[in-house]
DNA sequence: CTTTCTTATGAGAATGATTCTCCTTTAATA
DNA sequence: TATTAAAGGAGAATCATTCTCATAAGAAAG
């Protein structure tokens, strides 16, 4: 993705392109894993070795808030970052911090279907988002 | 739930009988709107005042190793404990932080159903949980 | 290209849930 | 009741995240 890419992400949103933005856009996008904040932190300092951990949550906030990322949470107890915006569900490993990505347009019809019959009282769903909590079995991620 | 009901469950699962599991126990059922540690805590402290905050977070976590409760987990930060133990699904407030258990045999059968026919590859599924956000629309939870 | 104004950034302190340390107490069992 | 492994208590420590507030830097206009 080219440095203009992103600026013009950005741009779009009405955010104010800085260095640090660029950056950190930049940086949740390579580091395609579900990086942790501290994961981003880290990555960034290598060329811009004097941001602040503030700047970066708040700048993750402000992408996050404008939808060009996303947040995922682990079992335990760290945010996760997502550049993958399309509909989507997670695997999460039991015996690790791994996730990834699933999709799956046939479930996600299901669940719709399901719901669009089974209307629960009361409440007005929004997002329907499925954890599937398991083990991998090889050392690749499926997509 | 009487007091011996309660002893019962823990000598079951070969955990010693302590007066703060057992008030731990206890609090966790009567608070049963999935508390926080802390909720947990000020509810116990009124009739056992000098429990620790330690001895609190280290029996939630035995007790839930053991099977005696659940750990769930909001969007927001905070661990919260539930002593529902059937297979059930969770309505999570996108305004607020309420959460309701769900229960739908139904919706447990088309999951699995669909991913008996489709496996995910390299990753073995041991639970599935589905979060449903939205909101309530009205005052009263519907279960 | 400079001014102005608003918004973003940086450094470090603060927060707050949870965990750790280490010492004391207690439940279970003989 | 004595023994002993396990549990509890007090408070410090941890660590991700947020706050504070002074400084810097975009954007828009002149």
């Amino acid at each position: 993705m080219k440095n203009n890419e992103i600026r013009n992400k950005l741009i779009e949103k009405g955010l104010k392109v800085t260095p640090q933005r660029m950056a950190i856009l930049e940086a949740i996008i390579k580091l395609n894993n579900h990086p942790t904040a501290e994961n981003i932190i880290d990555y960034i300092r290598k060329n811009h070795p004097n941001i602040s951990t503030a700047t970066v949550y708040k700048v993750l906030d402000a992408l996050a808030e404008k939808g060009l990322i996303k947040k995922v949470k682990t079992e335990k107890d760290v945010m996760r970052y997502d550049a993958f915006l399309e509909k989507h569900h997670h695997l999460y490993a039991s015996d690790s911090d791994r996730i990834e990505d699933y999709l799956d347009d046939e479930l996600n019809e299901i669940l719709e279907k399901h719901f669009e019959k089974k209307c629960i009282p009361g409440f007005k769903i929004e997002d329907l988002k499925l954890q599937i909590i398991g083990k991998f079995t090889d050392k690749n991620a499926p997509k």
